[in-house]
DNA sequence: ATGGTCGATAGTCGA
């Protein structure tokens, strides 16, 4: 089984990309962040036509996320329980025996503002939501866009970004109180050469100067990690024409 | 170099 996260900052304009890297790399199930698509213009039918079955949380210009999964995904949701939240940050569904949480972690801005305030007080709802998820779900993938870089190796610069958004540490303890309920990040289950990331902005440059960050991120219960044989980040996709400024993050599984 | 570039949208906001 193969899952695939990856924030296109527009599907409208990186259909074409997801398409193709689907076609190529034909993962179980691709997450998507950054949609920024009302439902109503979701194009399912060219998903459809490579065989895969799309669910969708939308919201007109911001936000939106989508799992495109090989059969139905069942027992959708698309709501933090117990968090009002206009915003569309979280999808979950069922796919062949794995539950699966896709997640647009909010970006923060950053430290101190309210939008920080903000990011905090979601990521610890949908950490409530992942322990009573765990609870059901033997096989739990948590992935998607978390806007944290777990620890210093990924970041490209750590001095530089030393308790900056992204990698304050309210927030890497956040993420690190998440992961102590039973999750693993597959990434680091494997040995990985130095410098791997995930997004660079678009500006400065910071692709072709390596100045990037990993904050893309599969996340695996310890049953699945188990059976986890091979984890990854495809940064080929950043190198297109009008690329997302993020690049797919991939996890591998033999189940049986 | 305290900026830069995108996307959605129609002057700015969010990242």
């Amino acid at each position: 089984m193969k899952l695939a996260s990856w924030n296109v900052n527009s599907l409208k304009v990186r259909l074409e990309q997801v398409l193709q890297w689907l076609d190529v790399h034909r993962p179980d199930v691709l997450g998507l962040q950054e949609t920024k698509l009302i439902d109503e213009k979701f194009p399912t039918d060219p998903f459809a036509e490579l065989g895969y079955h799309p669910v969708f949380a939308g919201q007109p210009t911001y936000n939106g996320v989508a799992l495109i999964a090989s059969s139905e995904p069942t027992e959708t949701v698309t709501e933090i329980p117990g968090f009002a939240d206009e915003q569309r940050r979280v999808i979950a569904g069922t796919v062949n025996g794995v539950r699966v949480i896709n997640l647009y972690v909010v970006n923060g801005k950053a430290v101190g503002t309210d939008k920080y305030a903000y990011k905090l007080d979601w990521f610890a709802a949908v950490t409530a939501w992942v322990e009573d998820e765990l609870r059901r779900h033997d096989r739990l993938v948590v992935m998607g866009d978390f806007n944290i870089a777990p620890d210093d190796r990924d970041v490209h610069d750590p001095e530089a970004w030393r308790e900056k958004i992204l990698c304050s540490t309210p927030e890497r303890s956040a993420l690190r109180k998440m992961m102590d309920l039973g999750l693993v990040d597959t990434f680091r289950l494997f040995d990985q050469e130095e410098g791997i990331f995930s997004w660079w902005d678009y500006r400065a440059a910071a692709f072709r100067r390596g100045l990037g960050l990993r904050i893309d991120l599969v996340l695996a219960s310890k049953a699945l990690a188990d059976s986890c044989t091979k984890a990854w980040v495809d940064a080929e996709p950043r190198r297109n024409e009008r690329p997302s400024d993020h690049a797919p993050a991939v996890a591998e599984f033999d189940l049986d």
